[in-house]
Order: structure tokens, then sequence, then C-alpha cells
DNA sequence: TCAAAAGTGTTTGAACTACACCCATGT
DNA sequence: ACATGGGTGTAGTTCAAACACTTTTGA
């Protein structure tokens, strides 16, 4: 009779300009690794789907509720867990931090995020998945127009500029960078300007159209910055 | 008390210049969908890794070695097996087809290769985990030179061209192709001729360097068709 | 008036596309 | 001699990269 047990972890990020990149963890407050940071997850029920499982545990231990979600890879040596056999179906997800409240509940004693460059030491391989999560991030930022997921909906396009560094760990040429974008037609210019976060010339407002997006893909535009 | 069972199930795709591409099927021998054509896997031990666990179903099942393997997806929906509830780990890898035989063993009554233009009707989600593992394939091939592990060591130009039309299902031009090919500078070119099967001129044969593939990586050159 | 951030256009080289004829071999 | 498949080059166009000055605002 096998003896396996099925858990899910997710890796979810936040952006928003002043803080850069964030990763969301929670302070384990039982044994083993009490007290380190961890990703959120756990066990997953015996009817529930494995969706289902990690957005039910990000709600429980962390409050949040994720737009979105894409499974990222199973991790599954013997000894991942000092206690028994668990294989982790991993997930990563993009949220926009702004828009609600974290807050420890059930099995965490404390929710926090972290800067993606500054991590703590990590619980299990938690480490090692969210290092994966991160490069699959980085390589799909850049033929899919998920970025948006994480701003705000109405934003400055150096928002987006600085989104792309930080998720991207490196330079882009401002100019550049905008014609491509721009070039796909998806983004439509608000009359608006930002407000003001101290000096310099506010920007014009940007939003992302997504209807227009699929239209333009059905007509075989191809996303790739 | 968790009751989730543990499988995994791998795609092995083989390619020849006559039969095209392949995909390694075996026929189930037990209920249910007894009879039926299916993915090679089963259930992972309590000791064991999964790529442990998919290389030894493989061997029992079917026979095959696998060089290349590549962890595809996890499928978990509650009811994809109507037994008992069982999350399926999946793998896909690439063989050359006449570097072995296949032989069913064990669990199978029979093992074959199944063109994957052609394929049978198949158990559980079976149809839904090759159709992922296919399209993970299309993507893969076009930034990484995974097409080799499919062919011989020495093979004519030709069957690289036909390999990337099989797998991406659409016509190559033949100059353009190799011009972008031979750039990268990774194939040798053999003082070998392509033995003859029927009428035309012979080519020349082509090998697959790693090591210089490796070496020309680390200076930063990146594959892309 | 100075500092900070936003906005914008051109030039140059590299890469991609499209495209057709000759060569070596077997029958 | 003919059918089959292998081998090769060029011209045109598109796309990516490099690059710097002006404008608007707050302090």
């Amino acid at each position: 009779m096998q003896n396996i047990k099925v858990a899910v972890d997710a890796v979810v990020f936040g952006y928003n300009s002043k803080d850069g990149l964030q990763v969301l963890l929670i302070k384990r407050k039982v044994a083993p690794f009490k007290d380190s940071w961890a990703l959120p997850g756990g066990l997953v029920g015996d009817d529930e789907s494995l969706e289902d499982a990690i957005q039910r545990e990000l709600k429980e231990e962390t409050g949040v509720n994720i737009n979105y979600l894409e499974q990222l890879y199973s991790f599954g040596k013997p000894n991942r867990d000092p206690r028994n056999r668990v294989i982790s179906i991993t997930y990563y997800g993009l949220v926009r931090p702004d828009e609600f409240e974290i807050k420890a509940d059930t099995d965490a004693a404390e929710v926090a995020w972290f800067n993606s460059k500054k991590l703590p030491q990590l619980a299990f391989d938690h480490r090692e998945i969210l290092t994966a999560a991160h490069e699959r991030l980085k390589g799909k930022i850049l033929y899919q127009p998920i970025g948006f997921e994480l701003l705000e909906k109405k934003f400055p396009f150096s928002d987006l500029e600085k989104l792309y560094m930080a998720v991207l760990d490196r330079a882009i040429d401002r100019r550049n960078f905008k014609k491509k974008v721009l070039k796909y037609g998806f983004l439509e210019q608000t009359t608006e300007k930002q407000a003001h976060d101290g000096a310099g010339r506010p920007g014009n407002l940007f939003s992302f159209d997504v209807d227009k997006y699929y239209q333009l893909q059905k007509q075989g535009i191809n996303f790739e910055i």
C-alpha cells in the first residue's frame, strides 16, 4: 500500500513600483522548521482539485485571492520532508498587493511580503521552488502579457518598465521598450495623469485591454518582448 | 487521513524519417479501460524518486531506457481515475526507436509505436496528456536542440528538416533552415555519405557535437530556430 | 532655477523571407 | 534519359539596437 502524501505550495509574486518584485511567505508555527519562513501551501483534500486546494490554502493562510495562477512543477524527492514522504505540486501566482490585506490565519504565525532579492532562509526545499518560479516568470513574461496581472488597472508606463526590469533583473531601453509594447495595440492611453509621488513630470496612465488582446491574438499577433 | 495515490506516466516520442513522429503506447490488460491503449506508467514506490519511478515503469512495461526525459505537468482532477483518486505526474521523453526492441512485460499486454497523427482512443485522460506533451515538444524544440535526441548519431541534414516538419506540422524552407542551424556551429559534417534508400543523391551525414554546444552556450549563444 | 522623471525619433546593421536552378545517384 | 532527392546564393525587407535632448512638474 502506497504511503505518500500530496501537497500543494505556491509562490505568489506581487509588485509595486516602490518595493519592486515581492514574494509572499508565511512563518511556520509548527515543527518541522518551526519559526522558519516558508511558501504557503498544504495537503490536498481527497475530493478537491489541485487548483482548489492551493486557492483554499492561500485564502486560509494569507487571506489572498489570486487571479493569475499557473502550475509550476512537482517536487518529489523521497526526503524533502523529514517527517514522511510528501510530494508537492507547486504553483506560481501573480497578484496586486494593494488589492487586499494579508493576514495570518490557521496554520501560519505570520505572513509577509519579501523583496525577491532579499529573501530569508526558507523551510524544506522551498528556496529551490522559489528559484524555479522566478525563472519561469522571467521566461513567460517575455512572450505572454502576464505582467499586467501585477499592475494596477491604470498605470504609468514607467511602472511597466520598472516591472520588467525588476522581474528580468536587467536594464531595458525605455524608448525601444515602449515602441515594442505599444505596437501590439492592446494598451490604451487614458486621459488621466499619474498623481505625483514627489518630483518629476507626471506620466500618462495606460490600461491593458484584455478583450483587445484576445481579439488581436485571434488575428495571429504574437506578443514577444 | 489523506487517501490519494501518486502515479507517473510518460509520453515517449520516437522518430525516424520513414514513419515520422511516433508515440509509444501500451495496451492495458486490466480494468478499467482493459484493452485500451494508454501511456506507460504506474504508481510511485514509497522510497523512489519520481524520475526513478517513471524510468522503472518504462523499463518494465516497454523495455525502453530513456536518455532525454523532462517533467511535463501534474494532472489531478478528482475523477480522472474511476476507481479512486490518483494524481499523475507526467513526463515526456525522446528516444531513437532503432536503438532497442520494445517488448511488453508485466502490466502491458502489448506495446507499439503509433504515428502521432494517427492515434487510437486512449484510456483515462491520456489523450489530454499526450496533446500537452506534443505542444511542449513543439515549443521546446524551437529554442533547445532537443531534436537531436530523436536522431541517430549521424544523420543526413534532410532528416533534421523532416523531424522539424513532423514535430511542428508545417513546411520549412530548406535553405533558410540549414543556414540558421549551421550558423550555431555545433553541427559537424562528417566525411560519410548517406547509404541510399532508393533514388536520389545521397546526402552528407552530420553529427551533433554536445560538448561544442555546451561550450558555445557558455559563451552566450542562444539556440533558436 | 534646479532636480527629477517623462516623452520622443533616427540611423545603422543584422536577421529573416522569398525564391530557382544545378548535381549526384538509381532505375 | 528520367526521376528522385541533395545542395546552394542573392536581393529586398523588416526588425532590433544604440543613442540624447526637450518638457513638465515639485521643491
